[in-house]
DNA sequence: TCCCATATCTAGCACCGCTAGGAAATGGAG
DNA sequence: CTCCATTTCCTAGCGGTGCTAGATATGGGA
């Protein structure tokens, strides 16, 4: 009964390799690129095993998610940790978003895109999600005005989530990314 | 040679056909629903009929993509044609944004969410994307204040889409929909 | 009527997510 | 140390996908 420990532990070992493995590969050359036969190679098990973690690819994807809502929480907060003052900390935090979702395109997909209502069947997620949006929602909330905050962070947030997605499908031109970025802010900074 | 004619013209009711076919199955069933086997069987032709008119899968969802910005395009004049004035003329083009990608989830995704690049390798595509984009424009215009018109559009229009999106991926609540569409339109027409 | 080009289909490839069933490793009991 | 039960893991395979090569049917022109 003394290995249980060991065996436990190293099957969570395994567990993050397996979420490390497909982040990497779905980082690297998109999800498509993401097959559970590919993922059992690389951890080197055969595919069934990741059956007795994840209920299924989506299940890994989703797993891939609640990190990026935990990285995007963060960088959050220390957008609006080290901003000056309010009306730049919304600019900042703005900047922090979109600079997440550019550099971590397949996660950003993999957050909200993909794998539509998984996430959501777990606990943890809400948790981390909450927390990015509780950091936006105290951005905003300076200059909110007369409206209500709950509402006027979630059209910002919409906001923000538009121009990354639009901009990456290639709908917008790339150049003049930092001058939308700057007229949402200041349409929502007054 | 005199059956030329006829010939041509049933292979481009036969490619209509193929377009609808996917459409409709699409807005049933969602694009996962959309297989070329289930396709060939609904225009009761084999599997490579498909391949004599599209290159493959993607051309056809871009087929679909493209009849949605003429629809999207189509729905957006009329929206401002019937406003009283300028500022309910960007509320109601709004409305009609949400409404159709609500009403069409398949299409606009179609549209704006998977198959990327394609479209754009066609020529009508920017056609009426930029009908559509250009109604937009028009009715930013009166309430785009100092702002440049173009940036001004699409940032407003990367809200909208933002709205959409997060919203059917079940990241906002769905009661306070109206409220978040008037707040964006309040934050664009002033 | 015959020929040939075109149009179309049958059959199959390589891949996908996923799973059943058997082999191998493991840990406790005698 | 041996044996057995349990857990762990892999091999093999199912039904599906998008797509294509090669064979077959079709129909107009000579």
């Amino acid at each position: 009964m003394s290995t249980h420990g060991r065996r436990e532990r190293e099957r969570a070992e395994r567990e993050q390799a397996i979420i490390t493995a497909a982040r990497d590969l779905a980082l690297a050359e998109g999800w498509d690129a993401v097959t559970t036969r590919r993922l059992a190679a690389e951890i080197e098990y055969s595919q069934p095993v990741l059956y007795s973690h994840f209920k299924g690819k989506d299940a890994i994807m989703a797993a891939v998610a609640v990190e990026g809502f935990a990285e995007l929480a963060t960088a959050l907060v220390s957008a609006r940790a080290s901003a000056p003052d309010p009306r730049q900390a919304v600019a900042d935090v703005a900047a922090a978003y979109v600079a997440f979702a550019q550099q971590r395109p397949a996660i950003y997909d993999a957050m909200f895109t993909l794998a539509v209502d998984l996430p959501f069947a777990t606990q943890d997620v809400p948790t981390d999600l909450a927390r990015g949006f509780a950091e936006l929602a105290e951005t905003v909330r300076p200059v909110a005005g007369d409206d209500d905050l709950e509402t006027v962070t979630e059209t910002f947030w919409a906001g923000l989530h538009g121009l990354v997605t639009l901009m990456r499908s290639g709908r917008l031109r790339r150049a003049d990314h930092d001058r939308r970025l700057a007229v949402l802010v200041d349409r929502f900074s007054r």
